[in-house]
DNA sequence: GATGAATGAGGATTCATTCAT
DNA sequence: GATGAATGAATCCTCATTCAT
């Protein structure tokens, strides 16, 4: 029994993943608005009925995947925070686990943006959103003001900075996602890093 | 007897762009699903029903905001490229009027991103707005050229400096229309043009 | 001025005799519910407003239509029973009248068939229909029953007969009008008139 | 794991059948432009939700009902040109055929008449079922002309019989149905048949 | 008289959500 | 747990009708 119990468990975690994970494909592609339970359903490879069994709407899965997915990029920035090394090379390193994440598994980021996108998603998922984006651009501003302290990063406004480097990081994700650029043209962390170069 | 022949049109032609102008606004916030009908009407300050008199379709005003958007900038790029001065200065008045332009009326600009950043919206108008994006793309790669061989600017793969500075063009507009950064964070030209600076 | 005014009588009832004919027509093709005032107005050549002028609303209209269809073919029925000639030779006429006059102007009994086709014509207008058309009924039975008396229509419940022939007659106009049945093919009073025959 | 296969599949076609039925019924009398889905939808008993679920739109709906209304007498026509017996005894069981169904059932055959009557009605629908008319009417005429062969129908052209002997049995179902006509002015076969007799 | 811009009620359609099996 | 039939609120869209010119 207490195996059944167990197996069981873990069957509804396993579910719930999956169904989590195909809506956050999903919400990448169509937005809040534009995503039918249908579609979820359909992504995850079950019927409609069962996506109610895991999740009470589809507010709730859409908060699900937006927090999933900044909760990914605040880690991002956090460890590289907490990586030894002097600023620059903290930076360096950021940017290409950045460069490289945004690449290979960008829907937990292009959720996040449509979550911004779109005055029809909850102001509170917003909000939480939002909060998130604040404390990953103040950890990196902290770091770029280490950076300048030290004169390994270009002076001035170090929130401009920062507003600069976040900008061109999302800017990539969304050209690279929605429009077909080629790889070739995808940035380097060189070339990202020549906005904070002194 | 007494029509209004030319009043008429006159009236034609102010409250379709009228209608044009505000759906564009919504649009820009909500998104082609997001948007209802009755919101546009809203905007403009008409009944829903007007809007149907002036337009086919919520899907046919999407389409005209995204074309008058994306011409706009499209425009803007090729007066830049047609300026006279060497090609630095040319990227640079060009940095300075899009900075500016997005700052101020950024609707224009995001409407083309929702048209991008959803499925939901018909193939057709993704794709001349993709269309679009590629012929200002290659404009500005061929200034960045231009400048390299001048050594102007900095050496490298001009596709990827391309795609850089669009990146953060578009990542700026995106993160000032939905963040709240404050205004002294705005980037100026100049920290926008170290990624090309040599 | 009394000029004026008779010139201006004058055109009012043109274009309101204008109006109701391109209703009628309209309306035998589409039914009451399927057309649009638009269409009246096109096909009157005049801009949708005036309509209004000259009567209330769409039900209005139909109402006129139908009245000028039903109250036409009435007066045909009367006309036939008051002629003189044995009831045989009124029959015929009357067959031969009916006959041509559906082929040549058909619209006034298809607008007719439209008001008792559809359950979305206002009941009065049915009924007022309904009533006319049992009093042509009516009239024909009487001719039916003097012919019987002096042996000249065949034997039988004189009602079964006239429904016979109106029947026939009605399922003629349709068949003509919605088919593109051969004119070679259009029924010629004798064949009709078999169904009377002793 | 408890789906219902097979009980699924058994409740989809029920459903989906009371649904036409209903449709055909309301159609019938309202034709495509006067009906409403919620009239359908009543007439079934269910939300008007489920009827989506099952047509995709009331043009389908539509077209789903004419079918099976003109396919219903086609059959019937069909039937009786390969029954045994001679072309008269043919004649006299089709018409006792159809004027029972037509007095039993008339829906089917109405909505074939709505299909007709309107121009609301699609081009596609309504070439269909006049092919479908086309080819009843074909096969009556063969079984009009071996009568003639025999001496067993009047002379004269068999276009014109067939074209007055449908118009005929049309135009019965017609007033039947939609004036209060008395049952016991129902037409014979006998009288029908008249039309027909040498 | 005549026109067509403007409004909004009504009806088609979509889709989130509930629930029986 | 899983499925999909069933429901109805929300939205798109049509079109009768009003009204300024």
């Amino acid at each position: 029994m207490a195996r059944t119990e167990e197996s069981n468990q873990r069957i509804r975690e396993e579910q719930k993943r999956k169904i989590l994970v195909a809506a956050t494909k999903v919400f990448a592609r169509k937005g809040l608005a534009g995503t039918r339970m249908a579609d979820i359903a359909a992504e995850a490879g079950v019927g409609y009925g069962l996506v109610y069994h895991y999740f009470e709407s589809k507010e709730v899965i859409f908060r699900a995947a937006v927090e999933r997915g900044t909760g990914a990029f605040e880690r991002l920035i956090n460890d590289a925070q907490e990586q030894p090394g002097t600023p620059w090379e903290r930076l360096y390193r950021l940017s290409v686990i950045i460069l490289d994440g945004l690449r290979r598994v960008p829907e937990g980021f292009l959720v996040t943006q449509q979550a911004f996108v779109s005055d029809t998603v909850p102001q509170d998922i917003k909000e939480e959103a939002i909060r998130q984006a604040r404390r990953s651009s103040e950890r990196l501003q902290q770091l770029i003001t280490e950076g300048q302290a030290l004169g390994q990063v270009v002076a001035g406004n170090p929130g401009e900075l920062t507003t600069l480097y976040l900008s061109c990081v999302g800017g990539i994700a969304y050209n690279f996602n929605y429009f077909g650029i080629p790889e070739k043209d995808y940035p380097h962390p060189e070339s990202l890093l020549r906005l904070l170069k002194p």
